[in-house]
DNA sequence: CCGAGTGTTCGATGCGTATCTTACAGTCCG
DNA sequence: CGGACTGTAAGATACGCATCGAACACTCGG
C-alpha cells in the first residue's frame, strides 16, 4: 500500500486550471518570470511526474518555490500529484500548446540557441 | 519640404534594439503588459508609420505612454522615426517574428478568438 | 517671434509581487 | 509513537515598475 497518491496530499489538494480558461495575459505573466522559467526548463527535461517540488535547482527559498508552482498551476502549465509526503510534478505540454502555440517552444528554447 | 524625418527629432533620436539582441525575458517581459499588449494591437491593426505615440487609446498619461514606448524599442517590437513634431510608429513584424517565432502572433490573436 | 501641439525627462508615489522566516500539516520509516 | 522529510499558509519586508505631475525641448503654423 505505498504509492496511492491523490486521497491526502497535504493540506489541501492541488487546485488546477486547465489551460483553455487562462487568458494570454496570465499565460504571458506566468512564463515572463526567470525562475519559473527554470523550473518550466527543467521540467521539461524530466519525465512525467518524475520531480518533486524540492528537486528543482532554483535559488530560492521552500516558501517562494511552492508559491511559483501555484502560479505555474494557475497558468495551466503545470500539474500536480500528492505522492506520499511529495508532491510531484508534470509539464502540460500538448494542451498548454494547443492553447498558446509556440510559447512553450520559446521558453523552452530559451536563450541556449542563440 | 515637408516631412524631413530624421534630423532633429525631440530631444535625442529614439534607440533601437535589434530583436536578435533581446532575451527571451526581455520580451516576454515587454509583451506580458496590458497596455503594451494594446498598443501592439493598435499598431498591427495599422499601416506602417501611419500612428504617432500620441494617437494609441490607452488609459495611461503622455508620460507612462513614453515610457512604454520605450520599452517596446528595448524589447525589438517597435520601430520610431521622427516626423515633424510627432514620432510615428511601426511594428517590426517579420524581424521580431522571425526571433520569436509564435510570440506576436499570440498577442495579436489575443483573447479575441476564445 | 510667439503659441499650440507633441513627446521626453525627472522626481515622487503607490501597488503588486517575489522573497524570507516561522509555524503548521501531512506522510512515511524505524 | 516519534522524528525526518516535504510542502503549504500566514505575516513581514523589500524591491521593481507602472503611474502621475510638472518642467523642458523641439517642430510647425500664424
Amino acid at each position: 500500500m505505498a504509492n496511492q497518491a491523490a486521497g491526502g496530499g497535504h493540506r489541501t489538494a492541488p487546485v488546477h486550471t486547465d489551460p483553455e480558461d487562462v487568458s494570454v495575459q496570465t499565460a504571458l505573466s506566468a512564463v515572463a518570470d526567470p525562475v519559473r522559467m527554470q523550473l518550466i526548463r527543467e521540467l521539461a527535461g524530466s519525465a512525467d511526474w518524475s520531480r518533486s517540488c524540492g528537486s528543482f535547482d532554483v535559488p530560492v527559498g521552500k516558501a517562494a518555490l511552492s508559491h511559483h508552482f501555484s502560479v505555474l498551476r494557475g497558468a495551466g502549465l503545470v500539474e500536480q500529484r500528492d505522492e506520499g509526503p511529495k508532491r510531484v510534478n508534470r509539464l502540460r505540454r500538448e494542451e498548454f500548446e494547443a492553447r498558446f502555440p509556440g510559447l512553450l517552444d520559446l521558453v523552452l528554447r530559451g536563450d541556449s540557441t542563440r
